[in-house]
DNA sequence: ACCTGAACACCGTTCAAGT
DNA sequence: ACCTGAACACCGTTCAAGT
């Protein structure tokens, strides 16, 4: 039983890491799969539904390597015996580490996925992110934040908050919005000339060298983590004078 | 000279605007603006290129009224007669408030833009922002955060950083993404009772009242200005150190 | 239960003509 | 210079049959 739904995905996955998602139609995802278009609807519903369940199954790379116990061979059934503990299953490996830690490395694995999946980080804005799969990697991050000391009124708030950029970061990268700087010289020269773009004239030196996103993805979390702290000992702070 | 290509644009965003952009096809908009799918290639290039184009319309719309002079009928032609100075244009009324308003206006234009054109968050990143008034609109931004005593080597870093959080918002807001409340309950349930879900579990009160989104908004813009700020007292604080 | 073939109402784009 | 008509190689999806 090769479970014909997990094969149209691969098909409709390998499609679209090769040739982009515009290559990713009913009629060539099944041609790939050996089989007849109308053949996928039973199995997949329609296109959108075909979209989110690629969707779901790169989610599942954002999550720990299940416990890292004996033989993982993907798709082992119903992902349990984590944890017993109702509240902070210190069970897992992950949970143990440092939440700045961890939220970077999140961080770095949806990044590391966008760049491996360009297609991904664009639709993922289009659906809500409501696969099981989704949602633990959401709890990951609330644990993180929660650890941090971000209120817990606060949390899912600054989750979205920094979810919202990592995403859009990647997006940006893989979808072009972050390649401005080798197009269109002579447009924003022209601009420049005219001093219409003072600030751009002032900040002309760096703007003119070459970004390194690595880099500054790296900063951007720095800040970002920073800005969690914020939140973390501003509320500290404000229930200590409230005692007092 | 009515400029056949503005009655091009005036019909493509017209339809999206109206029926969402699934329904901008080259046979559509050719129909509204009454004339053959052909005669729109001299005008338009190609469909990217439309695409484009629509965007480039929207981001008229952040920019401030023009020097608020007399008649402000769109398209006035050129747009000179900004400002003299090469360096800090203070002619203009906008450049004279507070960086935090400035930075808090641009943040709401474009966030309600993003509402009136649903499509447009989404598709903003997938392609370069290039046109001459989305430069203009980063210009604005650079100078707040110029204003706001971020380091000139981080004004262009902490500008995406801002703008990939806004626009990523809007999308989310627009595209879906943000909608995961109502969906799928059943499946949360289950994985809420099998344990797999601790933080969720742990924030159970907050996460079932609904979101006031404007208000959320809000609060992300209250820390991103902390965030400008620190970095900038932070590059403050170090200079100071170095000249002791 | 699962798959196929033919059909319907669409796409973006090219190319040779028209005026 | 600007527009049209016909054509090509595609789309997603429905529906009646097949086995």
């Amino acid at each position: 039983m090769p479970d014909r739904r997990q094969e149209i995905l691969d098909a409709a996955l390998a499609l679209a890491d090769e040739q982009g998602l515009g290559a990713v139609s009913m009629r060539a995802v099944a041609e790939r799969a050996g089989v007849t278009p109308m053949a996928l609807y039973p199995h997949v519903g329609n296109k959108a539904a075909l979209l989110d369940g690629m969707l779901g199954r790169l989610l599942a790379d954002l999550l720990p390597p299940v416990t890292a116990a004996a033989d993982h061979g993907r798709a082992s059934g119903t992902t349990h015996g984590r944890a017993s503990g109702t509240t902070h299953g210190r069970a897992s490996g992950t949970t143990s580490q440092d939440w700045r830690q961890r939220l970077r490395t999140i961080a770095h694995q949806a990044r590391g996925l966008a760049h491996r999946h360009p297609w991904a980080a664009t639709l993922i804005f289009s659906r809500p992110s409501v696969a099981p799969d989704a949602v633990r990697v959401v709890d990951q991050i609330y644990a993180a934040l929660i650890d941090a000391g971000v209120p817990d009124a606060d949390v899912a708030r600054v989750e979205r908050l920094v979810s919202t950029f990592v995403i859009g970061y990647g997006a940006s990268e893989t979808g072009g919005r972050f390649s401005t700087g080798t197009l269109n010289p002579r447009g924003r020269r022209a601009q420049l000339a005219a001093g219409e773009l003072p600030a751009h004239n002032a900040l002309a030196t760096w703007l003119d060298t070459p970004v390194d996103w690595d880099a500054e993805f790296e900063t951007d979390l720095d800040d970002l983590v920073r800005l969690v702290e914020a939140i973390a000992s501003g509320s500290a702070r404000r229930a200590a004078a409230q005692v007092r």
